[in-house]
DNA sequence: AATGAATGAGAATTCATTCAT
DNA sequence: GATGAATGAATTCTCATTCAT
């Protein structure tokens, strides 16, 4: 109480062992039952029994159901730039690093299509909203993309003629807008698999300085 | 609700002339505020207020509020496919042609920038239900695109290693994105006009066969 | 829209003829469902139920439910005022003013039995909400009161050795306590009748200057 | 609620001393918070906070909330009627034992403004509530002072032609209005005094006898 | 055709109370 | 006895849709 006005969610964290799972069981439910029907479809009672709880204990956890999306950006896009600038950093060269980046998102979220959804689709749901909350998050992750090709500039592997964070949006556009098609049609993992080789060929290329 | 399987809107607009512009800017209207709010977040009576009509009125022209939604996809995908076509088919090369889908995109959206956020953000708003009348639509967009790189394949201008349908999803989605966070931000048509040659030059290169 | 931010309750104030009414209704509703229960146990739907309207529709008359007992006091009490200020205006003596007031309140009151709980017991519900809403009126109300006594003073009918306001608060609670006691008891109007002579036989007489 | 008669509260505290006091501050936390919100707008963890218990430690001294602000009256009234009867033994006149009951009564809440507040604005929270509850504590009090003023009348110093009770009513309304527009407003101790002053004047001569 | 007042189903959120620790 | 995380019933308010005018 002594820090009562704060604005962001609350925090129960139990006696000490085994329950603090519990935020994560919600954001687990919520991210199954967001990419069924969508962010606005979703009721909260839908989420609390998705995770296996009662509907009040979502707001233990979280200010309300915005808070609810807003958290499954922030904590799976930090996951997602984790794993990103750790895998980045294994690769010799800048272009198996653009590999690696299309290959690294396209098969982590074909194995958890649900947020591949919840991405995809839900990041747009609450214009404003998510413009405040999510944006950042996602400006640094543009900002993981832009760098790796502005490396391919100085090394002299790309071409000097695209602005690094034009062609970053443009790189997760592609890598954004398969997802959407794959995810919201029948989503075979082979299409994804070939698509994801498909966009590496035609980004490393059109990327590549002429005498490369 | 008894009759689900009807005919999508009512269309008074009788002889032909006179009051079927009550529509239009209906549609008009309903692009403005689901570009500001988003279609969850917009209220019909908001959507009546912005096309200078009556709350009731809107019943008379669209089934519900989704049907206001998929209206605008249909009627302004219609128009976009029409232009697509007309403009491609004017083209000599098919380099050409792929620069100006690019172009006349990202130009008709821009001096439309409601209609970019719609389009844009608003798609992925209603899942399930978008699923079902957006899609085919969509699908049909893809198809023009594709059938262009299908045609440079054909003609040896272009690589044959890439699936033109996973080619336009790609293209299709930089430019999305690209779109995507141009209207989310602060949206310069500098920028715009800037991000479309780099895409443009991007693809080209990177779909070009290898004694391009 | 021109006026969307305004704090006040709306007011559809229907197509001309009539209907004009349903805010009266709920008015009338809501006294009832509140003397019975209280503002708190009572809950929207049951003053909708009361005025015979839907629950939805009280909102197209009032902000909220708290909306709606402010409106109940700064009507009411309005009236009163006006009543009170008329009939205090007929008497030619000072003493004669003050039984008025005594009378004609709890005679009021008594043909009024609900409107008599929830001003005697609902004034004091919402603590801060009233005190800012109410406080006005109802100092409006306890000044009448004590401009007779002033003028009483001057007269020199009464004595000069209390303050206007004070004994016009003693007054007020006095009529406001022996109301509610009357009220929340089995009410019967003889004892009032009683009540009220005896009310006034007092502060008559304990007002009256010495010479008196 | 299968055994709707049970004795209001559990009361723990075994042998006689020691935690017995977690009642009291309990009891004094909730007529901290009641004071400042209200019954109704005060939550259980509130009351708890205020105590410097936990929520559910509430529970084992008290039945429900409900039960805490009725053991306030019962705890409270009785030690003022205590006290009130105490101390009119002390005094030899009946002018001076209402003196001592205004005087009492005002300067009792004047330090203990909380609990003035609460049992002004809260005895009328809860109807149906406090009528079966507080009315015969409440009924035992106002019986204290109508006694005073039927032993004046019987020792010929008050006007036989007034209801004791009546007057008793009256005199206790003047209190409460007069504690409640004080507690309300800006509360300064010497406005009480002097307003205890003017009432205490105004009833002696309002009750006095023709040839007093 | 057009209107907009009225409707009432639906959903988010709160908070008194319980009970495992 | 004490705790406070968890519960879920209860309630306000919103807003798509209808329909009398």
């Amino acid at each position: 109480m002594s820090e009562g006005k704060e604005e962001s969610a609350p925090a129960p964290s139990p006696g000490g062992r085994g329950s603090g799972d519990k935020r994560e069981r919600i954001l687990r439910g919520a991210i199954r039952v967001f990419a069924r029907n969508g962010f606005y479809k979703t009721r909260v009672s839908e989420i609390a029994e998705a995770a296996g709880v009662a509907d009040g204990t979502i707001y233990l956890y979280f200010k309300n159901k915005d808070d609810v999306l807003i958290s499954i950006f922030e904590d799976r896009l930090d996951a997602l730039i984790r794993v990103l600038k750790r895998e980045i950093a294994k690769c010799q060269t800048v272009e198996e690093k653009v590999e690696k980046i299309i290959h690294l998102q396209l098969d982590l979220l074909e194995t958890e299509r649900d947020l591949a959804e919840v991405i995809t689709v839900n990041l747009r749901q609450s214009s404003r909203l998510l413009k405040e909350y999510a944006a950042p998050k996602f400006e640094a992750y543009l900002q993981v993309i832009a760098h790796v090709i502005s490396e391919g500039q100085t090394s002299g592997v790309f071409r000097n003629d695209v602005h690094p964070v034009g062609a970053a949006r443009a790189l997760w556009g592609s890598l954004d807008g398969t997802l959407m098609t794959w995810a919201l049609g029948d989503a075979k993992p082979s299409t994804l698999r070939k698509a994801s080789t498909n966009i590496a060929s035609i980004f490393l290329r059109g990327l590549a300085a002429e005498g490369g």
